[in-house]
DNA sequence: TCTCAAAATGTATGCGAATACATTCAGGCA
DNA sequence: TGCCTGAATGTATTCGCATACATTTTGAGA
């Protein structure tokens, strides 16, 4: 009877590990073995239950596995913005590396919200990932607080601190602001400006950089705003609006390299000189600064060694190991080129 | 004896329905309706309910829920590559459409493999997700056959074709090199050249223009390819190379407006003129493209609405409505600008 | 030929939630 | 008062798999 009624309510005709076993006449036990340990199983029972899954092409059920085991081997990934190529480059390598050890990645988009991540944060421990990379190390207490009572292993990356959730690789962004100012203040320009997108730690970067050109004895720096994304288009505007606040003979660091294109861009079509009249700096180092006319002096992070330490540390946290330190200090430099 | 070896052997601590069903005094089956049937909970202990939720920090496993119900609320997503601004800002659009449906994304990418892809979407199977988005109409027998058998709702998009999986939007890419190449006919150039990544949907723009070039009475453009991913590095080089080979005063076509900037800037490098010496031609309409100097002739194809189809039908599908129609063209459009 | 450990497989149970079906209770109506 | 209905909740089962523990089989050594 209640037999009856479930093969009617519940949705059936599914191929399951059962299904395999009876083909290959053995129990859906010695199934999951032969999935999950070969080694265990006898290579003559191994064939038959390859044999079925061949011709009934079952696919295991990972969502069943994950309730059983309390293994998603999921990893989530909370990004500000997956168009912003500083991070989907990053998380391109992150992703590459973690599927190398059997986890598929579930990447959401914060916006560079904070209230947002922490919505995020909620719907995503739903799902009981292994593991959670979340970019910055700014968060809402609630969002911590979650984060810690999940007993998630959590990886912040792009920023420094002391009291990490678990564990954070970065560099520090003032330190960043503060050696481009020694830098810019080596160079021949008798004064400076940041163009900065709406951007926590480009923010941080603009501060350390404004304050220690000022400690080295020379004018404050004119600052510029760019609203919403970074953008060619946006660092056009922002020149454009220091030069209306008649800028001269200045060097500029911009927030991203695209930022910095974005000035270039504009310089060129008003026949200014780079880096004659300006010099121009950006950050990020991104494939492109290279080949820009002139090439683009700007700030390289190894995103590749960032996106290394990161799912390294990450997966090493899953598999159990406590780490000896828990932040990474990737570092940064400085690579001088054709615009400063 | 069982109950004592479970409670060693299983990790518990954590808080689960029926914990909160114990300390709001029903049962977990009241709970489970309170979260997701609110409407038949009397509000009185809806209030006790959310209470105990509230005091815990009881966050739901949507593992176990997917168990139950078969329904994952997860979609995928293949993409050939997140890093590739004409992915990802898609990609953007569809998430945020289908997270305010209630679903998270999962997404992979595939680096323009169809093999590769076909074990992507194996392993994305097995994680049952409501709908699957796929990334052009070209894939293995198997990968089809896979995802037909799951029977998933599956939408293709970027390109069309007769026989799509399930559904697909997109636009020709044939009409739009054949297009392009008429365009370029009616400029003042005399010969033309197509610059393209190794991409299939280019390969068909560029086979396409070329045929149609050729067939209003020009000689054969030129053809460079470019390996790996598209770049503005990689623009610079096809364009030396277009040189090298005595190319003057042609029209070139690029895949992508990444390439296309490339160009511009060799033909800055170099002192040439754009649109004197040569037309440029890129395709996407990137935002960036207006910026470029001179601004960028591209090809327009109108990403909301593409993702927006694409995110509509999908969920449609998993709503298990049938569309009228298996393929939507959501076409194209050439923008002439500065460089041609 | 017998013993015993290792190898191979089976048995039974739980993971946490959704849901079909059963039960209880209150109120409306004849 | 008795019956019926609908609202609210409880009961029992299931989803598909992993895994602890039990059992059987095999083969080596004595």
């Amino acid at each position: 009877m209640t037999r009856k009624g479930d093969t009617r309510t519940r949705k059936s005709g599914g191929v399951t590990m059962s299904t395999i076993a009876t083909m290959a006449g053995v129990t859906q036990a010695t199934v999951s073995r032969a999935l999950n340990h070969p080694e265990v199983v006898s290579p003559a029972t191994l064939d038959r239950i390859r044999a079925a899954i061949q011709v009934t092409g079952y696919v295991p059920n990972l969502v069943a596995g994950a309730l059983a085991s309390s293994k998603s081997r999921m990893v989530a990934v909370v990004v500000p913005s997956i168009t912003n190529i500083v991070y989907s480059a990053l998380i391109h390598h992150f992703i590459d590396l973690v599927r190398d050890a059997g986890y598929q990645t579930i990447l959401v988009e914060s916006g560079f919200s904070a209230s947002e991540e922490e919505a995020l944060v909620t719907a995503l421990i739903s799902r009981r990932p292994d593991g959670i990379l979340l970019t910055g190390v700014h968060h809402t207490a609630q969002c911590r607080s979650l984060l810690l009572s999940a007993g998630l292993p959590v990886v912040e990356i792009w920023d420094l601190t002391q009291s990490p959730i678990d564990i954070c690789v970065g560099f520090s962004h003032a330190d960043a602001g503060s050696d481009v100012a020694r830098f810019a203040s080596s160079l021949r320009y008798t004064n400076a400006a940041v163009i900065a997108a709406d951007d926590e730690r480009a923010r941080r970067r603009k501060a350390a950089f404004c304050k220690t050109y000022q400690d080295l004895g020379f004018d404050s720096p004119r600052e510029v705003c760019v609203d919403g994304a970074a953008s060619i288009g946006g660092g056009r505007r922002a020149l454009r609006a220091l030069l209306d606040q008649g800028m001269q003979n200045g060097v500029i660091f911009c927030s991203s390299d695209l930022l910095a294109h974005g000035v270039l861009i504009e310089t060129q079509s008003r026949g200014l000189s780079v880096p004659g009249d300006f010099g121009v700096i950006g950050f990020g180092d991104q494939d492109y600064a290279a080949d820009l006319v002139p090439p683009l002096t700007s700030v390289r992070v190894d995103r590749s060694v960032l996106g290394r330490k990161a799912a390294d540390a990450l997966l090493a946290r899953i598999a159990g190991i406590t780490p000896d330190t828990h932040a990474f200090d990737v570092g940064f430099r400085i690579i001088p080129r054709g615009t400063t």
